[in-house]
DNA sequence: CCTTGCGTACTAACATGTTAGTTGACAGGA
DNA sequence: TCCTGTCAACTAACATGTTAGTACGCAAGG
């Protein structure tokens, strides 16, 4: 094999079967982004996604087209798409916004909300406390989100927590990166302990306080990331100061 | 002339000259989606508007991909593309998310600003009151956008303003047909004012206050507008109740 | 008159051929 | 050694041919 750069068509396995091509194109690669197999800085390959999925090109650069609409791969025109790095800038901007729609949405439902949203809320954070018992970290990853997710559908707005979701998708990447720290799931399960004391408070304030700061310990994480993997972060300006 | 469906090719004059071909497709489909000319609920002919515009059918395919994904367009597979229509239900959605950022954008403004910042907005607010003193309305109009934009801009989040205009798609074309109504225009202005004094005094939550204010004071328009323009809208569930 | 089955005409979706622009390497000169 | 101009190979972007699925009209039957 040659390894010209590095870039293997392995991580796109049958993600679907059904609806329309470009979509599950579009899902395998995303995934395949997402989850790092396709580190940030790396090239895609239109032939080789082609050759690999079996599709022609038509699916492939309606995929591509959204993933740069999302932000997940810069393409240069007739030149080259590659994987987007980091950047830090877009990730507090990123953050910004989250923290903002999120404080938004526990606000409302401090206001008002359901005995059964407030049960579902606290099946999830009995299933935390379990999973966190258990030392089931991906599971835990798994309900972290999961949580997050019922916040936002139980605003009742349908496409809210999609929006969101698309809003934070630059967060997704560099938040894989900094899972394994020890004891952090204790204070995370206490803090979406928190914001649920509060909503079940009808204390919209108290709310908002609890998710933003809750969400805010991310960003110190992130800079520790840069520190320690610059090489997926975009070049701040120009490296070390030129002397012309 | 046959008016089969009443789809008329004019509205696609050669709105920009540079970039890539798609992005210009894109852009005269988006005003002229945007500006009501294609109105809700009306068929697009991908062949009549590759005629019109006189490119291939790859670029308008590109062009409506994106405009599906920010839901300015229905495609029904293998069948058909149509304007979409509006849905209160929809708009109430995109106020609250919209309301949610711009309250997090003017509150971080008042937290944070510098006089040059209060400076752009104060001339901006001087240029509202003339174009109000000469009932300028379409200037008006664009001077109430370019305020909004502005605090958005202030927050120093480059891809901020360009987001929050992304999720409050939806109320743009709904926001053109409430435009004539007379005495708003004043408050309009009384309404961004508070919103500026309170920044200038530093004061977040009143700031917050005062744009929710403002922002909600649509809402009610719009569904006065439902009213008016049933046509425009989604039918609701199934009209008028069967009796089977 | 209403329902039902069929056939045609239309559409998006997919495949493939073509064009034009950019990158990078290599050769030649300073 | 370093800079520079040329050229070849690769890429996205665009055009066009092909396929398949849907909707609608019409006719035949109830």
């Amino acid at each position: 094999m040659d390894s010209t750069s590095a870039f293997d068509a392995a991580p796109l396995a049958g993600v679907q079967t059904s609806g329309p091509l470009s979509a599950r194109v579009y899902v395998a690669l995303r995934d395949a982004i997402l989850s790092l197999a396709y580190p940030p800085g790396s090239m895609l390959r239109k032939a080789a996604i082609c050759e690999a999925l079996g599709v022609s090109r038509s699916p492939v650069s309606e995929a591509m087209a959204r993933l740069a609409a999302e932000g997940l791969v810069d393409v240069v025109p007739q030149s080259g798409t590659r994987v987007s790095r980091f950047s830090m800038d877009e990730i507090r901007e990123s953050s910004f916004m989250r923290e903002a729609l999120e404080a938004a949405a526990v606000a409302k439902l401090a206001e008002d909300h359901t005995p059964e949203q407030l049960a579902q809320l606290s099946r999830n954070l009995r299933l935390q406390q379990l999973l966190l018992e258990d030392g089931d970290r991906a599971g835990f990853y798994e309900a972290d989100e999961a949580f997050h997710a019922l916040l936002m559908e139980q605003t009742g707005y349908p496409n809210f927590a999609a929006a969101v979701s698309t809003i934070s998708l630059k967060l997704k990447r560099p938040r894989i990166l900094i899972l394994p720290s020890e004891g952090r799931s204790t204070e995370v399960l206490a803090e979406h302990s928190a914001i649920f004391e509060a909503i079940r408070a009808r204390d919209p304030d108290a709310a908002q306080k609890a998710i933003r700061f809750h969400l805010g310990q991310l960003i110190s994480r992130f800079e520790q990331l840069e520190e320690a993997h610059p090489d997926y972060f975009r070049p701040r300006l120009a490296g070390p100061a030129k002397t012309p």
